[in-house]
DNA sequence: TTGTATGCGTTATCAT
DNA sequence: ATGATAACGCATACAA
């Protein structure tokens, strides 16, 4: 059955030590013996036992430390839920971890954060906030060996390991699709996003923009704001638009403050024949879902993207293997007010 | 850290054994000392450690039996591939699955596959047709020792271990809400489904007129017809169906033949203005989703039905443990053309 | 009724 | 440069 090192070993007539120091790169091996090796494991197409690695990997003691821009955003909360799911998932091993959240987009507080543990964890999971100093901060962690990687917003630059996270541009379009179907391909929209700088909602809008083109030319994109992600400030540019643009029917918002986008709306008894599509699915934007003013919110899975990259960052402390993806891609899932 | 047998072992003042013995009802054990192990356990919140378990696990040899009603419906490729990576995933294991199919819903064939495989298997998956004949199968398999898991489709009366599968109720109300999104609540529909006794699709259209009722008064559903779920079937069911009722607008499809029904509408040029609501993400699906006659799919994930079946019932019969929840309900995915 | 020894596959340590 | 051995936590066959 199963192709363990003890029977390379016996065919190579070698021992297991010497097995594994070949296989797992530990150095000290003759060069021919290390061919011998690699090729009898080859030929049998040795794959290792997990459960025999994470049970022989007890004795080591591994932090995963997390650091997410996730005070004031409630996204983050089912993210956490799933990192805490895959804490409990991986008990049989005992893992510990250090989660650090900071406000918005303060690049000084995520410094700060990486920076308080540093030195005390074995991996760091992040959603970086898209600046080069942090960039370098992390290349600088895995030059010094601890491996990092990127969630919900990756850095295509630097040298994370690998990027759990959703495809924005993908996410846009979808957005895009679901407003063509609810309006019939006609609406003047408005379009609402963080600020000019936040790359996920940069795709998010090109994406929009993009299947706008190319399949609905009665789309009419009238005019944009930024929020900041906040919702008093959304609320605000939200009513300035709508005053301004009377003809407006449809926001499309890439980011956070949608609550207060919407209170806007109503505030301008606007409310009726209008329709709103966002992202993410949290308590703001379920009401406005049960209220029928958001017809759809398009959802990241944050669960599962917390989930799976604790899993992943684990199976490569314990493993030494990456995952064959560098990205694991989550799906862009249309929530709506009968399956919110 | 983590608790173990032998640190109980040792705060009892007993040996690894007895433990064992007490905390797997092998019996053999005074009842003060089964007491106070169990206490010990209680008060350290013992969980048994998995990769030990399936380390040591694996000089058994575990057979999994699937039996699906798979032939002539592509729902069930996605299935399996999900099952075929949770084999590998439990490649550590190294247990053998046989897969066994038949065609849509002869009674007889799935009982064929079952006496085929009973003597073989340490457990079994299955897709059951709802038929008190598979029923009684399944059940004397249970009294066999041969634990049994249902997938895709319930048999609730039966004593199965756990179900994996979707709600289908749900997914007829999210039908209907996309449906009343797309059209503005008003349409003329006629609705599709295998037979009247299928229970997923009974379960579905009642979803789907719950919904109707309480929101949508313009919705009317003008036609029913029964598909067998054969496309040449659905192609001349709704050939009638539509010059019948030439009001009609929409149609509502709650099992296959999808890709004949489709044809049908195309065949007669009612596919102006036309819109299609089904389940399921097949080719013939994707096709006519480009095409842009069905306007959105419900899919109920099944590559993730095929894999968490797996995987629980192999934790079941490592662990003796049962799954917490007996049921694990997967999502209902909203698929468009754009994130087909 | 209870204890002991051995093995599952991998890794780390110590000895050679 | 290589081999031998103990340990990870659990299950089980055997001994007492």
């Amino acid at each position: 059955m199963g192709v363990t090192i003890k029977k390379i070993a016996e065919l190579c007539g070698v021992s297991r030590g010497t097995v594994d120091r070949v296989l797992n790169n530990r150095g000290n091996v003759k060069k021919e013996t290390e061919e011998k090796v690699l090729r009898i494991a080859k030929q049998l197409n040795y794959t290792p036992n997990m459960a025999a690695k994470t049970l022989a990997a007890r004795r080591k003691n591994i932090t995963i430390g997390i650091v997410l821009p996730a005070e004031g955003n409630d996204f983050f909360d089912d993210l956490l839920k799933g990192v805490y799911q895959a804490q409990k998932e991986l008990g049989d091993y005992g893992i510990s971890l250090i989660v650090k959240t900071s406000k918005g987009y303060d690049v000084e507080a995520q410094l700060e954060n990486i920076d308080s543990i540093a030195d005390k964890i074995s991996a760091l999971i992040i959603d970086p906030i898209s600046d080069i100093k942090v960039e370098q901060r992390i290349n600088r962690l895995i030059e010094n060996g601890i491996p990092v990687s990127t969630v919900n917003t990756d850095i295509e630059g630097s040298k994370r390991l690998f990027y759990v996270g959703s495809n924005y541009t993908k996410g846009g379009e979808t957005a895009c699709g679901m407003l063509a179907l609810i309006t019939g391909g006609k609406a003047n929209i408005g379009i609402l996003s963080a600020s000019g700088k936040h790359g996920g909602h940069i795709r998010r809008i090109n994406g929009f923009k993009k299947v706008c083109q190319e399949k609905y030319p009665d789309f009419n994109v009238l005019a944009y704001a930024t929020t900041n992600d906040d919702e008093i400030q959304a609320y605000e540019v939200t009513k300035n638009m709508l005053r301004e643009h009377t003809e407006i029917d449809a926001l499309y918002i890439a980011g956070s403050g949608v609550y207060g986008a919407c209170r806007a709306v109503i505030a301008l008894g606007r409310d009726k024949n209008f329709n709103v599509i966002c992202f993410d699915r949290v308590p703001g934007t379920i009401e406005m879902i049960e209220k029928g003013l958001i017809k759809a919110t398009i959802c990241q899975q944050p669960y599962t993207q917390g989930n799976r990259s604790v899993h992943f960052m684990f199976n490569y402390l314990v493993s030494g293997a990456k995952p064959e993806k560098i990205q694991y891609i989550v799906k862009n899932e249309i929530r709506i007010a009968e399956n919110i």
